[in-house]
DNA sequence: ATGATACGTTCACTATAAGAAACATATTTT
DNA sequence: AAAATATGTTTCTTATAGTGAACGTATCAT
């Protein structure tokens, strides 16, 4: 053993989602969307090229069909995986959450370089994080790493102007109502360069989902 | 046959992603996963329960994993399946892309009710889509029917005053800074109700995973 | 009703995935 | 260096997934 159980149990929680695995009704789905489709089994079978009775057994749960399987299933329906193993859309009826944040109402984050306020930080499950920020670093010097995270952070310009420095860029001035678009695993920083501290406002992805 | 070959068409294009299955090199991404954590075989074997045979030859692609077994894996691991599916990351090691757009030079969109400005446009895989919104409606009445589109919408008023109607909720009235999180298959429609014509800066998720 | 057709399930057989142990190399210990 | 241990591959067996044909039942036509 070259590894611990603390180190798994570390990468279930860094990983940010629920590792359970439901009961995964993989054949009530399929026979869901075939039946959606008004298909016959024959119908799958000429689609998919897997057996009548194949098809058959995996919808009542009889097997568990092999990946090469699935992956004709997928490719014969045209549907991709998270489509097959959705559940039974349960929330897509009822998704209608929202969150609120008035002006100054953020959850404020100070750091020495910046001063982050979190936007709708009541919302637990959503895939992209807003924040604002005041930029109180004036020098680039003052930051002693790369600001770097998983996926994807939009930037714009709300309020004076600053300077973003990128791993693999030049640095780039930008003014009020300028926004750029960018891989934040690349390292990232930002200093203001104009008389009064400048104002951006951000969204990252969380680091799920390819 | 019951249904035509047109109408699995037209499910392709309506699920909007390409349904091609990609070789799908699951060995070779289970292998980059165990070496990634520093595990031997047999600690994966430990941990999910598979036979370290089963494992050698799913790494090298000498065998279909059955379902089953999958589920092993991604539980034993403490994976998600999107991250097992996930291509051997071909970008993670270069991604430093960035779309830089200027004040006003986004990529307009007009329409009766509102003229949008795409703001990153120029990137084409990306998991969020920002843009600036002039409002121009001023009745609630001007929207036919609701806007509604998949996935989650931020959204922050950056000029003027708004009124934010939803299918589940009261109207909600937002101001300069007001910032709101929510899931945007909920019907939803902006109007103005400023004196000037209300700007607000809007990102969503594209519809991808669950 | 009677036969014919269409669908899904079950059976008997074949193909293949999963498991245990032997094997082949590395790597470490003494 | 030799022995011991660790790690991944290969072999052989067994469990099970996949297939085609037979079966049961429902629906439709005559």
């Amino acid at each position: 053993m070259t590894a611990s159980n603390d180190q798994n149990a570390a990468l279930r929680i860094a990983s940010g989602r629920k590792p359970f695995v439901e009961p995964l009704r993989l054949g009530e789905r399929l026979k869901e969307i075939r039946l959606a489709q008004h298909w016959t089994l024959d119908d799958v079978s000429q689609r998919t090229g897997l057996a009548r009775s194949t098809l058959s057994k995996i919808e009542n749960d009889q097997i568990s069909p092999t990946f090469s399987a699935v992956q004709k299933l997928i490719t014969g329906l045209g549907i991709d995986l998270p489509q097959l193993l959705a559940p039974p859309k349960p929330q897509s009826a009822t998704s209608g959450r929202r969150d609120l944040t008035r002006a100054g109402d953020g959850q404020r984050h100070p750091t020495p370089t910046y001063e982050h306020e979190l936007l709708s930080w009541q919302l637990a499950q959503k895939r992209m994080i807003p924040f604002k920020t005041i930029v109180r670093a004036r020098q680039f010097e003052e930051f002693t790493e790369w600001v770097r995270h998983d996926g994807e952070e939009f930037l714009i310009v709300l309020d004076g102007d600053i300077m973003l420095y990128t791993e693999f860029y030049e640095p780039l001035t930008l003014h009020h109502g300028d926004s750029i678009y960018f891989d934040s695993e690349m390292g990232h920083a930002l200093v203001s360069v104009s008389e009064e501290d400048a104002v951006v406002l951000s969204v990252c992805t969380r680091g799920d989902s390819p």
